[in-house]
DNA sequence: CGTTGCTATGCAACAAGGTGCATAGCAGGA
DNA sequence: TCCTGCTATGCACCTTGTTGCATAGCAACG
């Protein structure tokens, strides 16, 4: 399992509470990895018995307080065993895929808003990530020594930029198949 | 959830057994769906149930017995109220991703030979995609009436061929970025 | 005859993920 | 004052998914 590793790196990159990290979830972390916020708190809470993060309360004013965790030894040692040890490429999951070969038993023309949903949510997420792009790495990188947290940000956020690019390309493809039934049906 | 949904694409395509859709899902569908055998049989037996399909003990000479399930009007009428649903985008799960950030904090060259099996697991995909398009895909259109089952395999088989392409081509960005590392490290 | 290996089906136990709901502090506006 | 809405944490339940194991028919090989 790896939400406990995909906590660990998010700590590890900046400290929070669960309630952070949930958000966190939503945006950059959460584009290849997802989790709500009852998961992350079941989590959190074993990780914290275990001894992989340490917990601190930090009181607010204008808002309820909160419990801000971070990284602890234990934690480290074990998002390094992780890390050094071979995953299997993750399955994947597309149910737009499972539709489009099933539209052949139904109407495939009915699947064309669909699709032209999908395409629309593909096409959000790359302006964001373009944006975040050229916020946080648009400019040249400066002299010194190399910053690896940065650059490996970088080229996961240029992996989804690839991706969503692929998706939208796809399903432009997809478009222009499901067109071609629609005049003769 | 779409496993059931899955599988009753599969049988409609094709009526089969509990194992032989197990081996479906190694291959072809198994690439944008994946499911085990166990899962495989209890939910066969619960859309049974369900009378979703309909089961045909199938004797067999030099081999077990079989069990050939094939879709019943339920069936189709639920398969056929999903397709006409909206769907979300479904979430992705790339540990691969959360190791590379995660690399950062700890030995970012440890990472590479990792990238490598899974440029390679990808690069074998694709060989497997391609022969996949040339025998099945590789005649030009025949004549006559658009075969919108074979027209829609075809533009999911696509997908999974651009999908691959883009990985095998960000994996080379991401070993890029972890040699630029290396020499300095 | 015993072993290996593929076909074929399935159970039991557990881990992980998702849905719905509950609680509570505090701010700001109607 | 009440309501809405955001911050913040959490439980209970249920569905899915994974792992390990068990059974059994039959073929091929040594």
């Amino acid at each position: 399992m790896a939400l406990e590793h995909a906590i660990l790196v998010s700590l590890l990159e900046k400290p929070g509470s669960g309630y952070e990290l949930a958000r966190r979830f939503e945006r950059s972390i959460g584009y290849f990895w997802t989790a709500t916020h009852q998961q992350i708190y079941r989590v959190l809470k074993r990780m914290e018995s275990d001894g992989w993060v340490d917990v601190r309360e930090v009181p607010q004013y204008g808002r309820p307080d909160k419990k801000e965790y971070s990284v602890a030894g234990p934690g480290r040692e074990a998002l390094s065993a992780w890390l050094h040890e071979p995953t299997e490429p993750d399955s994947v999951r597309h149910d737009l895929a499972v539709k489009i070969r099933g539209a052949a038993f139904d109407d495939p023309a009915a699947l064309i808003s669909e699709v032209e949903r999908h395409r629309q949510a593909h096409t959000d997420r790359l302006e964001h990530y373009l944006a975040g792009a050229a916020r946080d790495f648009g400019d040249p990188p400066a002299d010194g020594p190399i910053d690896a947290e940065r650059e490996l940000q970088h080229v996961v956020l240029r992996g989804g930029i690839a991706y969503e690019r692929m998706m939208i390309a796809w399903l432009d493809d997809v478009l222009a198949t499901l067109a071609g039934f629609a005049p003769g049906h």
